[in-house]
DNA sequence: AGATGCATGTAATAGGTTACATGATTCC
DNA sequence: GGAATCATGTAACCTATTACATGCATCT
């Protein structure tokens, strides 16, 4: 999936939160980002490589025990631009990954600037989906006995438009939430 | 994404229901089958030119026009059988891609066999994942004041949650509909 | 005659997985 | 002493995107 450099964004904002070492930052795939994104070592240790020659982080290294030598990484100032750039812009909607809630994932501060529109951006976005998915369900499934036919097809389709409403009622319940923190 | 191979499938199931051009099966990303998966000609036509090596599909060339020859490829006995095998298989769930949505796609009849085994595992596997989800959702959000201060994280494990139990809805309807199906 | 769409291909590049490879530390 | 985990790296391979490249057919 030649996407666009997320790994390195997802990287810069796990070291933008704390101090960490290779190994730290593979382990986060495990458990929390891991939800909803995935990376290896063999592809995290050379792209750290890679974005320290560019330097956007640096490391120090540290002695474990008697020989063990840990990498901790750092991000520099304009790591930390590169990155609060890259949460600034609108989320891509392209590949199979979601860009959208990776950026959010990163916005720990409920009263961000960033938030309402980027709320509003993929409100927009998942809306026009919903609408299009159903017009397609109406058009191929207009009735049972199309269903009946194609049944796999009418229920993936029908996946599909739930999945948007879920998407949908998640951001109008966000949107909300947002409301009553500005009253506050 | 080095998956395995499904674009691979996906191109025999489009072809076992009807003979098509690569420019038809291209066509076919940007409709019905575009709604959860991807794929470009650049990648369409050299894989395809590689399962007529393996024989697992045909082409006669049909002459439009005066010059112009296109290349209507036809699944063979040996690539059926392969895509069956493969729709038999019960879908993995490791990458980003959803496997299963791509087997219950092909999936035209809803007395299929198949049908009642694959929703059964998908529903446990995806009850099992919701369980895990709220389960870290209580261990990292305890209370309001996580949420507050990583809020985006929040989100976006809440949105997790509702989609899988979105997912899980889905699948328990279906299971309703095949047992009403039983009966008649 | 020109625009749009049909039709097929290759090349360069980027992203991602699996396997190979090594060694230290910590816990039991 | 042995197992599990920590820690870092490379190599081979596969998948996917973007760009390059060409030419015909159809419709207006």
């Amino acid at each position: 999936m030649a996407q666009k450099n997320r790994l390195k964004y997802i990287l810069l904002g796990l070291l933008n939160t704390k101090n960490q070492t290779g190994y730290d930052l593979t382990k986060s795939f495990d458990s929390d980002i891991g939800e909803f994104w995935n990376a290896n070592h063999s592809q995290i240790y050379p792209l750290l490589k890679r974005m320290e020659a560019a330097q956007l982080i640096s490391h120090r290294l540290i002695t474990v025990g008697q020989k063990l030598q840990k990498k901790e990484y750092a991000i520099t100032a304009k790591g930390r631009e590169q990155f609060m750039d890259w949460l600034a812009t609108p989320a891509e909607m392209d590949g199979a990954h979601d860009e959208f809630l990776l950026k959010l994932f990163f916005v720990d501060d409920p009263h961000s600037e960033l938030l309402p529109p980027m709320i509003r951006t993929q409100l927009g976005y998942h809306e026009a989906k919903l609408a299009h998915l159903k017009k397609q369900f109406a058009q191929k499934f207009p009735n049972q006995n199309q269903i009946l036919t194609s049944y796999g097809h009418a229920l993936v389709l029908r996946h599909a438009i739930e999945r948007e409403t879920g998407y949908r009622d998640w951001l109008q319940t966000i949107m909300r939430d947002l409301a009553r923190f500005e009253d506050e």
